[in-house]
DNA sequence: GACGGAAACTAACCTGCATCATGCGTTTAG
DNA sequence: CTAAACGCATGATGCAGGTTAGTTTCCGTC
């Protein structure tokens, strides 16, 4: 049941059920972090790489005043730092934000499956192209949205995502993060976005309370955020709205 | 010669001569681009990846405005949208800035690489994950830096890469950018940018004058950046200054 | 049911950058 | 040879979001 999300409904990269297998087979080791505890150092040469399986965990860098930039954030399903299987050190801190239960596979497993199955390479690859896409929306969302849209395009990016590994509904999803958590994710201080928060619940796009996170005006909070859901790769995207980009 | 800059120096990746031969061989045409036009286009299947000679490439996300986010920026020796070929489909557009020649190389012919060396596709994986890790490094520049910062953050990699790349001495290369670019890559306007360059000139830390960047200050510009170049992933890096970050 | 600690929320003030506007030198096109 | 277009430079003004300094609510736990 491990793998049961890992590369969920990817356009065509999802997987099989010999791959599925072979990659349970891989895993070493099952363990549990409690919440924001340090699981990976920047700089750190890394023998394994690890699949969230409940649980959710970020990806930082620290700037020299101790502040943190959210670089990625990552739900169960998703593959933690196959990254650094090919690079073999990594540029940056990964942590739990929530105490978080992991698989841990091996780099010789993965060295070994590259040699059986090719083709579970390349999803591999793929899945770690999709983190480079999503750091790529991140990147638009710090350059060109203000405070606002930023909060509004996290919170459709995340039920996007958590709606492909079926862990939301499509309009509301829990969601254990703090407002200080949607800070360092936002480029943000905790005191503006608590401001977004009551703005978008005032407007009656959004609400976020007590770790739960309802989405009241889909549409309404897609356009607030000029966020289209391609960049996902999700086989149906059909249920998520967006904002029609001209052609 | 076309693959001569293709990740030279790049730590435990750097080409061998049989597979510098392999990927010039795959080659299947070399064409030039005039300055600022569109190669490819957010969501066209595409059939081939591009290996940047020369001239500046860019690859962008545009909002609703049409004002656009840059997301990456490229120089000779970079591999462009190796992406594509497990993605298949953009999610963002790829274009020049300055005239450039590209080599373009079927996807059917990295398909055939993958059969036969499949430790040189680990180095095609390699060079996407570079990218990735680039992203990053912009992340933390849109979230945590201020105007100068980011500017001078980005003269810092942009001389780190050039120098790994030959083309830079490590103070003194040639970038055919506008302020106007430059505000497109550190999420500013044009008229904050001039400021901004101005702010670095009377500090005696950069210098930038008709298409020429000369860094007065290494370590004073890399300490208003926070740079620190681990993330590039050089060979040798000795020659760059950095900030220290505190263990 | 009282205490302590986090997280959520609020208010008053301040500033960095956007916005709008204008001028000037240099390249490009007709 | 002139006009238009572009890139660079600079000034004036306003506001989004940072900063500081709280108060309130919601917990768990003794």
């Amino acid at each position: 049941m491990f793998t049961e999300r890992f590369l969920r409904d990817k356009r065509g990269a999802s997987l099989e059920v010999n791959e599925r297998a072979r990659i349970e087979g891989a895993i070493s080791e099952v363990k549990t972090f409690g919440p924001r505890k340090i699981v990976a150092r920047a700089g750190e040469p890394l023998t394994d790489s690890t699949l969230l399986l409940e649980g959710i965990m970020s990806r930082y860098l620290d700037d020299r005043n101790g502040l943190r930039q959210l670089v990625a954030i990552h739900f169960p399903g998703d593959f933690l730092d196959l990254h650094a299987f090919p690079l073999k050190v990594l540029d940056h801190d990964v942590a739990t934000l929530t105490t978080a239960t992991v698989a841990t596979v091996p780099h010789a497993e993965i060295e070994a499956i590259a040699d059986e199955m090719p083709q579970l390479i390349r999803k591999l690859w793929f899945a770690t192209l999709l983190d480079a896409a999503i750091h790529r929306a991140w990147l638009f969302r710090l350059g060109r949205l203000d405070a606002t849209g930023r909060v509004a395009h996290f919170l459709c990016e995340t039920n996007a995502r958590l709606f492909s590994a079926g862990l939301s509904d499509g309009r509301r999803f829990a969601l254990a993060l703090t407002q200080a958590d949607l800070a360092e994710i936002c480029g943000l201080t905790t005191v503006h976005v608590n401001r977004v928060m009551r703005q978008l619940r005032e407007e009656q796009l959004c609400l976020f309370r007590s770790s739960l996170v309802e989405i009241l005006d889909p549409a309404g909070l897609a356009a607030r955020a000029q966020f289209d859901p391609a960049y996902l790769y999700i086989d149906d995207d059909s249920q998520l709205p967006s904002v029609q980009r001209p052609k």
